[in-house]
DNA sequence: TACTAGATTATCT
DNA sequence: GATAATCTAGTAT
């Protein structure tokens, strides 16, 4: 069995947490034990500094608090009313950097998925950030959660590395220009 | 397959 | 009072 990603491997610049993220593997064991994977394949980098589609480009407030805590904390908020988006915090205290996972391929657990989205198409189980926490579970109460825990956390993907291409952030209104969405280019569980 | 409208609330100004 | 790092369902093509 891989080990955990440590801590310090999401302390880095946003931009190469995101980068790296691409074929990484998060774990989630259930209360009643069912284990869930999905191999990481898209995702998206907000900067502590210079970036104002960034949540912390405004400073700290209550709602962004966690971006500006030592990285490899989860921050979670709740968009558009319904929807929940999920980061991993990178860098370090009081810097305000994120990546946004948006998109991944199950592995395992599939059935808990299903179960959670009430559909049954794969390719459509984790695509999307919103439907990528709802399958996985997550809750706004884990905002602020370590991302590495016995029950919780990313390991390193066996075979080789993917193809990581880049493009424009997506549903941002804000900052297009800049190619901060990170994506394997041979997956079909992309979001676009 | 493509486009549009509507959902629904925490958070910020 | 306005906005938002979205998704789904519905109608049109």
């Amino acid at each position: 069995m891989k080990q955990p990603l440590p801590v310090q491997w999401f302390q880095r610049q946003p931009e190469i947490v995101a980068q790296e993220l691409i074929g990484k593997i998060l774990v989630v064991i259930e209360p009643d034990g069912v284990v869930l994977k999905a191999r990481i394949v898209e995702t998206e980098a907000y900067l502590a500094t210079g970036d104002p589609a960034s949540h912390s480009y405004r400073g700290r407030t209550q709602r962004n608090a966690a971006m500006f805590a030592d990285g490899g904390v989860w921050y979670v908020y709740q968009i558009y009313g319904i929807h929940l988006c999920v980061n991993v915090v990178t860098e370090t205290e009081g810097r305000g950097s994120a990546v946004l996972i948006r998109a991944a391929e199950p592995l395992a657990g599939v059935e808990r998925m299903q179960q959670r989205r009430k559909i049954q198409d794969v390719r459509r189980l984790l695509r999307g950030p919103a439907n990528f926490a709802k399958a996985f579970g997550f809750q706004l109460a884990d905002n602020f959660q370590p991302v590495v825990q016995p029950h919780r956390f990313f390991q390193d993907a066996p075979g080789t590395a993917p193809v990581v291409k880049r493009s424009p952030r997506i549903g941002i209104s804000r900052a297009q220009s800049m190619l901060l969405r990170f994506y394997d280019a041979q997956s079909a569980f992309c979001s676009r």
